[in-house]
DNA sequence: CTCAGTTGTGTGACATTGTCACCGACAAAT
DNA sequence: ATTTGTCGGTGACAATGTCACACAACTGAG
């Protein structure tokens, strides 16, 4: 159950509901609720079943794989207004959870149960509209990870990465070498060994859990070569 | 323009069509259309827009990705009954076709207009509910192929591959090392070394263009040891 | 402040995988 | 039989993944 004044925020948060049948805002605030979930909980893990699915208000959900040697791949996130699909796919599919889900930033969100979602999918329009675009929005980004690992160099990769996470303007990173391996499905040792590269080559300078932006451009070429 | 006793191979390979509405039906049948594509034609390139979408009465269609080096790697394959939901991505969120799709063993396939297939996923509930799950088998499965890329072993994923084509009764299979490595997004080289590692090993044996089988559970060992 | 434990990074050795250059064996066509 | 193209084998080297370990930077308890 949705109090009236949290529907302004779901509204922010799906911008389709300012424009939808009154039946389905009227289904909207008696099944949604909101729910806080801390930074480092797991929402779903590889297996689980869905009976919920979780609208984003706020916060960063990181959705990943996990190897049998502990490796991580991150396959995508989702922010405000994104929905973890990955949940829609389960529910409509009544399939398995395929991978792990969790709170990178803390989070509020909508958790609207799996049976009205299926409902919903099928009365309302706007509402299907909204699960159409995302569940294709992941397909060809999870396409799109594939192509990166099975064909791209690491270096390209990680001057990538860092390419886009840094600008002259936001020209320094809190991040670990860990946590760049684990978005990009590669070891600590081979990231130490590429980010000591990049410096030798005058592109970033490094510190203990940060990282520094000395080349854009330089990054951006060696994101390009290979 | 869809011919009545065509409708009879639409049904089986869209069991779906049996139940339907006749509303639905009556506009499959003047919107379909059905066309015989040979072994070898590319249906869609990366990069295209999609208009029509094609649903298979027969034969094999593979969708892969090319490196900038030509190596391939098979995303999935579909066949009688399968659409490339790929297509519907497209035209559901007017994005470009990311991969390229092509037919494996000569087709005939079911084609449909990108607005009729955007209408009945509105209109029909079974036309949808077949979309929706075409969709999310996909997302899963093409997760499952980042996962396999990004932490099994090479060796693992050809006796993985082999195991499942080759059985004591089809003891036998027609495939070259350069079809294996489209297969896994790996090198024609890579599959002969491991090849020629499982020949030693007694699991396999090999001639020009064949695989014959050995020992199945030698290689599901080998598929599981990592 | 000091010390111990934790976390982040560096390094060398080695195995696996990807790339390149090249060769020879085989098959189909002429 | 010769030619041509396909298929598979090989060696060298580069890139990546794994393991074992060292050590420096931070943290919190006392």
């Amino acid at each position: 159950m949705l109090r009236p004044e949290n529907l302004k925020r779901a509204t922010t948060a799906l911008p389709f509901l300012a424009h939808a049948p009154a039946e389905l805002l009227r289904d909207f605030l008696r099944e949604a609720s909101i729910h806080a979930v801390p930074a480092g909980a797991q929402i779903f893990a590889e297996g689980d079943e869905c009976n919920t699915i979780a609208v984003l208000l706020s916060g960063v959900v990181r959705v990943f794989k996990i190897g049998e040697t502990g490796r991580e791949i991150t396959l995508y996130r989702f922010e405000q207004g994104e929905s973890c699909i990955l949940t829609a796919n389960c529910i409509l599919g009544n399939r398995q959870f395929p991978a792990i889900a969790m709170v990178e930033r803390d989070a509020e969100a909508i958790v609207i149960p799996a049976t009205a979602f299926r409902d919903w999918v099928n009365r309302y329009q706007p509402w299907r509209d909204y699960v159409f675009d995302l569940l294709s929005r992941r397909l060809a980004s999870v396409m799109a990870v594939v192509d990166e690992v099975a064909f791209r160099r690491m270096d390209a990769r990680i001057a990538d990465f860092l390419a886009r996470r840094l600008s002259p303007s936001a020209s320094s990173l809190r991040i670990t070498h860990q946590e760049i391996a684990a978005e990009l499905g590669t070891s600590r040792e081979v990231v130490s060994r590429i980010l000591e590269d990049f410096r030798a080559s005058r592109l970033i300078e490094t510190g203990r859990g940060t990282i520094m932006l000395l080349d854009h451009a330089g990054l951006l070429r060696r994101a390009r070569a290979m």
